[in-house]
DNA sequence: CGTGAAATGCGGAGTTA
DNA sequence: TAACTCCGCATTTCACG
C-alpha cells in the first residue's frame, strides 16, 4: 500500500495524540470526516499501527525513580533468552525492554518507588534469574518520545 | 487525588489501548458510561496521563533497523545538554531518547532504513555535534512496552 | 448525507461520615 | 448536612456505511 501526505499526516497526528477523534483528524487534514474515516480505517486494516499506548504520569503514581538497567546473560541462547523475556513479563515495574545485539543483551526501562524498591528489584527480583551475568543501572533524568521520522521512502 | 480500583483499571486499559472509547471502558469496568466518562475526565484533568501515543509499524514504513545508541558527551554541563537535546529534536529517526546519570549521558532509540542510513546518521548527523565524546550502537532485536506496574501505593 | 450510536452534562438517588 | 459516587435521561455530536 502506497501512502500519500494525508496518510502520513494521520500517522503523525496519532503518534502525538492517539485519542484524537476522526472529526478532529479531519479538521487537521482539511478533508471531509468521511474521507478521513476511510483513510484511518485503511491504515488500521493495513496494520500501520502497532499499538496505541497511554503513557502515565509515573511520578504522580508514586514511581519517583526511573532507571535504565543493562543486563548481560551468561548464555545468550534462544532458550535462556525466551525464559528471561518470560520472566520480564512477571516482574512489576518494567516499563519497556529492549533485546539487543552486542555486549549488553537486555536494556530495561524500569520505574520504582524509591531507592529501596530499586535495590530490592535488582537484588531480589532480577538477580533471581539464574543466567544473569551482570547488571548495571543508570538513573533516568529525563526521557521522551520523539516520533521524528522521515517518510520519504513510503510516499508515492 | 486518591485512586480506587476502577481508576486503576481505566489507567491500565488505556495503557494497552489508548483508543478505547468511553463506552468500551464502561463495559469493561461494568459501570454506566456517564460514570466512566466522569472518572476519565477527572483522571485526565488531574494529569494522570502524560501522553497518548500511537506506535507505528516501523518495518512497514521502511525502517528496517532499530538501534540503541549510547552517547557520551565531552562535557556533561547544562548548556551542552540543552543544546544536545535541542539537536535531537531536529534529527530524523529518533524514536525516543533517555538522558542518563553515569558513564553514558544519552541513550537514543533510533529507527533507520538500512545500514547506510545508520552510518550516515552516526557519522554525519550525530557526530556533527561538537561535544560528542563517544558513540556506540547496538542493534535492537526486539523491544516491547510492558506497563506492568503495581499501584499499591496510590490505592486507598 | 442519513442513521444509529456515542459523548457529554445534569439532576437526583443512595451512601457514608 | 455535606461530600461522595453512581445512574438514567436528554441533548448534542460523531462514527460509519
Amino acid at each position: 500500500m502506497r501512502l500519500d501526505q494525508k496518510d502520513i499526516q494521520i500517522l503523525k497526528l496519532l503518534q502525538n495524540n492517539a485519542r484524537l477523534s476522526n472529526k478532529e483528524l479531519a479538521v487537521e487534514l482539511d478533508i471531509a470526516p468521511s474521507t478521513c474515516h476511510e483513510r484511518l480505517k485503511k491504515l488500521t486494516k493495513s496494520n500501520f499501527f502497532k499499538a496505541f499506548n497511554a503513557s502515565l504520569n509515573l511520578e504522580k503514581l508514586g514511581f519517583n525513580i526511573e532507571v535504565l538497567i543493562r543486563v548481560r546473560l551468561k548464555k545468550h541462547e534462544r532458550e535462556v533468552v525466551n525464559s528471561f523475556i518470560q520472566k520480564l513479563h512477571t516482574l512489576k515495574g518494567i516499563v519497556r525492554f529492549y533485546h539487543l545485539a552486542g555486549e549488553t543483551n537486555f536494556m530495561l526501562h524500569v520505574a520504582v518507588e524509591n531507592p529501596n524498591t530499586l535495590r530490592s528489584f535488582i537484588l531480589d527480583e532480577l538477580s533471581d534469574f539464574k543466567y544473569i551475568d551482570n547488571i548495571e543501572s543508570s538513573i533516568i533524568y529525563h526521557n521522551k518520545c520523539l516520533h521524528n521520522l522521515s517518510y520519504t521512502n513510503v510516499i508515492e
